[in-house]
DNA sequence: CCGAGTCTATACTTGCTGGTAGAAATCCTA
DNA sequence: TAGGATTTCTACCAGCAAGTATAGACTCGG
């Protein structure tokens, strides 16, 4: 839907050209691949959305794999940086984690959501297949790392880090498989529910909740 | 990890040992697409775990697409089970949501778990896909359902239905991603935690909480 | 022990698609 | 406008894996 992506015919000096293009190639690739399915999308295919042919994409990569690649780094990076960003603040570790959930909810409903999630690393090669994992693990790690602080500063309760971990990041990454950009909420809405459900859970709320302790 | 499947040489009736063969064509793909992957698994990889070559399978079963859809159907109907079941007990609908959590997790963990959650329908064709679509949607129907439900009784507060089915289904279908047999935690286990995480939240539980728990 | 039905293997076809060789077009600089 | 670098195209190859033709082997009732 969003329009379609031609930096051919476009101005600017030689190397930055050439960026953009390869950009462009990377974009075609992750909807494509959102749209179809690695393996059910030919590189013809992604050669005919961005009108050119298939030779010419190598000419920006080197393999499909690395497009994929690409895909996932492209998204991964957005949530690392989110991360690192949380990290810097000082509020609790709940509102941090908080934070890094809408970050986290914006990055996967991009185009590149599809990719970060739905694609096996084993489509991968064991290079560029360990890089990602090492990508994935370190997010896992910033999460679980965030729950103990919440913890630890009391703003969250008493609860096992990596079950916590697991479960947030498998609603998050389960986006895409539900998510259609026409239909579905905004992203932002999106976290807010996520957010609701998992800091207050689906017990009833009882009420007397402000500052104090009065039960 | 569990023994080999060989239905091959045993006893029975023709119908019965033909039966008890296809299912294990069934299993023995589940695990190597579960290890391998959809697309990286061949026939003959499949053949070969069974000692067996590649037109013997064609013998039990019409082609690797009805391969990966049974495994799809075994897991699901699993789920599909539990809801069912769960719907004919008379417990609020936040006890039945939870009973429903622990068959998931279960079904989620077992041989087929994989195949439920990462083959991506668009592997089947459209008249499989379809079906497959449809009981996806069922037992999505179904939680939310149970959600309004508990919503109702009072057992569950206020809260987006389609967004919480969409939280609990994406923590419970990512399973598969992390985890692995060997090491992880055993399944009862691991609906234990995440019970816990969607019932109370994050947010640090004040004292005088409702009444306790269970197995 | 025979032959009809059941089961399995050998050996092949076929289509698709990732990838490439090398020529042609285009662009920039001088 | 010449000529070298950059960019894109036409045409092709190779390999893999799904699926099949067909013949041989096993089982079992009669």
């Amino acid at each position: 839907m969003p329009g379609p992506i031609s930096p051919w015919r476009v101005t600017g000096t030689r190397e930055r050209r050439r960026e953009l293009k390869r950009d462009a190639v990377i974009l075609a690739a992750a909807r494509a691949f959102r749209a179809r399915g690695y393996h059910h999308t030919s590189l013809d295919d992604i050669a005919a959305l961005l009108h050119v042919t298939k030779p010419t994409l190598y000419y920006y990569v080197a393999s499909k794999e690395e497009m994929l690649f690409e895909c996932f780094r492209a998204g991964l990076d957005r949530i690392a940086t989110a991360c690192s960003k949380a990290r810097r603040g000082t509020a609790s570790g709940r509102e941090q984690l908080i934070e890094v959930v809408r970050s986290y909810v914006e990055a996967i409903t991009s185009d590149f959501g599809w990719c970060m999630v739905r694609a096996e690393d084993q489509d991968l090669g064991p290079e560029l297949g360990a890089r990602i994992r090492q990508l994935k693990s370190e997010i896992d790690q910033e999460i679980r790392r965030l729950v103990r602080a919440g913890i630890a500063d009391g703003s969250i309760g008493d609860c096992d880090p990596k079950m916590v971990a697991f479960a947030l990041a498998g609603a998050l990454n389960w986006i895409p498989h539900w998510y259609r950009d026409n239909a579905s909420l905004p992203a932002s809405a999106i976290a807010d529910r996520f957010v609701e459900v998992f800091v207050h859970g689906l017990a009833p709320r009882r009420e007397g909740a402000l500052p104090g302790k009065s039960s």
